[in-house]
DNA sequence: TTTCTCATATAGCTTTTCTATATCAGAACT
DNA sequence: AGTTCTGATATAGAAAAGCTATATGAGAAA
């Protein structure tokens, strides 16, 4: 499309809009601008294409043979162009655009996005998996959720839920615990990029400066709770990645210790801008499942 | 399309180069602008559509879903404008486009429109009839034929013939003429418009001072043959304008006196530019036709 | 002849576009 | 861990495009 260089956008505009509307009048009517620019225009882009487009009459411009078929095909352009500009300036409210950590996606959302279409069906979901934290003011999000200490410049955080860890494990590997101390004696899952370590949960156990034997370290805390659903070991997880394994029988929470990290979920939003109506449906939803999960840790 | 006054259109064009090549080097590239240029411009629009269309990542820009949709219909809106920009560039060499008077096309030159596709089957003529001095390089015509002085400023006149004018009649009027002088007896059809009047041919018949019966004045030359092959009485006309209308009988021209008028039919072209080839090739069978339309006056 | 309509020309101001340069962030490499 | 590379963004100021206001011209209509 490199031939478009040898032309200014704005004269095509001002030649599609004379052919289709007949007169400079009117073409500056629709353009916005006056009589002399659309003349001056025109005559530059004719020159610019080394084309006569208008034949100047008194009763106003007759396009010559050539531009009928110029203009037509401008007339198409311009068309899907203003189309297109329409389609994006449109603001369909039906679509909610959440932001999400992949593991809080898959170990939690994505068991309850039934409910959620069953709660609200004038509103689609779409949902962007990724751990980078979002601004809702700089890009399409809507509304995100992350974990940390909520101390993020530039965004409003709104607490959702305390993140508190505890150790799962399967329930054959629960029964032959006694004390909590035993928990140190299995192999230890480590997620390598958690924000917190066992020393939190060691310290509301009451075993400050106990060690650990570590069997296994993963990247991702998702491949951990896997290993740990596979009988390789415990892992200190927190209710929103174990909730469902627990529900499910697939993992149990021995002695029932938990330890709060300091961290927390929070619903990220922008600052300063009025909430529309489907991102606090949203909260609201999401508040009202987060608390029949809770129910698990009573 | 008043919607397409709210983004400027180079920044749209950026958008959709942008989206297609997939970086801001390559966009930058085939705008043939630096890459900070079409960085603006992205942001910009981006601001203007109060939209976000692509995801910044190192290692490039992605488009968003919102933006995908935008960049689809921005790709054929701008097709269609470079589609109509090619289009308008290319130079049919097929088509030759002429401008005559419309007497001359109606009179002398559509009856042998045939036998020019014949030598020429190449070449697409196009005629634009109109009585307007034309400059072909002030607009789409390539060449023009008019008679006058061929003193005109501005363009080339090239002479094609000199005018010579002679009363004709029809047959049955001409049976009772003896003497040119008993011309000046019949009705008279006069041309309103016409640049000569009766006495050039008056002078040229050695009738100088001599009186006309005026029967008939019209503005228009075309009415005036067509009054004298009704037998109205007897026009003074040219060669193109009575070629026809002798070679079928319709109307002859009594005691053969001819008197040239001063004017000329010219070749009209633009100055100071080299002739195509279909130029030339019009040029030399205009001429090769009006050496067979002479013949008649020989 | 006068008036009206439509287009064009011109000077100068405003806005857009662009360049050049510096800076930043993240990936890749050593 | 440090360095280099790639790709995007920010900024100041220059250049180009676009625009307004006004005057002018041509042809039609009254």
């Amino acid at each position: 499309m490199r031939n478009l260089n040898s032309v200014h956008l704005n004269g095509l505009r001002a030649l599609e809009a004379v052919g289709r509307l007949g007169s400079l009048q009117a073409a500056a009517e629709e353009l916005g601008v006056s009589i002399g620019a659309v003349s001056q225009q025109v005559i530059k882009a004719e020159a610019q294409l080394d084309r006569t487009i208008f034949e100047r009459t008194p009763k106003g411009m007759l396009k010559t043979e050539a531009g009928a078929v110029l203009l037509a095909a401008l007339n198409e352009g311009f068309a899907h162009l203003s189309r297109a500009v329409a389609l994006a300036q449109r603001r369909d409210d039906s679509i909610l655009t959440i932001s999400v950590a992949p593991v809080f996606a898959a170990r939690w959302l994505v068991y309850r996005l039934d409910r959620f279409a069953e709660h609200h069906p004038d509103i689609n979901l779409r949902m962007d998996a990724t751990m980078k934290l979002v601004d809702p003011a700089l890009c399409d999000v809507d509304i995100g959720i992350r974990v940390g200490d909520g101390r993020w410049p530039d965004v409003k955080a709104e607490l959702l839920l305390e993140q508190e860890v505890f150790p799962v494990c399967t329930p054959s590997m629960a029964e032959r615990l006694r004390d909590p101390a035993d928990l140190l004696a299995l192999p230890a899952i480590i997620d390598g990029r958690a924000m917190f370590s066992w020393d939190v949960w060691m310290r509301a156990a009451g075993l400050e400066g106990a060690t650990l034997e570590t069997r296994h370290v993963f990247n991702d805390a998702s491949l951990c709770l896997d290993a740990a659903i596979a009988g390789q070991g415990v892992m200190l997880a927190w209710q929103t990645l174990a909730g469902y394994a627990l529900q499910q029988g697939q993992l149990v929470a021995p002695f029932g210790i938990r330890a709060r990290t300091g961290f927390g979920h929070y619903f990220v939003t922008a600052q300063g801008v009025r909430e529309p109506k489907k991102v606090r449906d949203f909260k609201a939803w999401i508040r009202a499942e987060m608390a029949e999960t809770l129910k698990l840790f009573i």
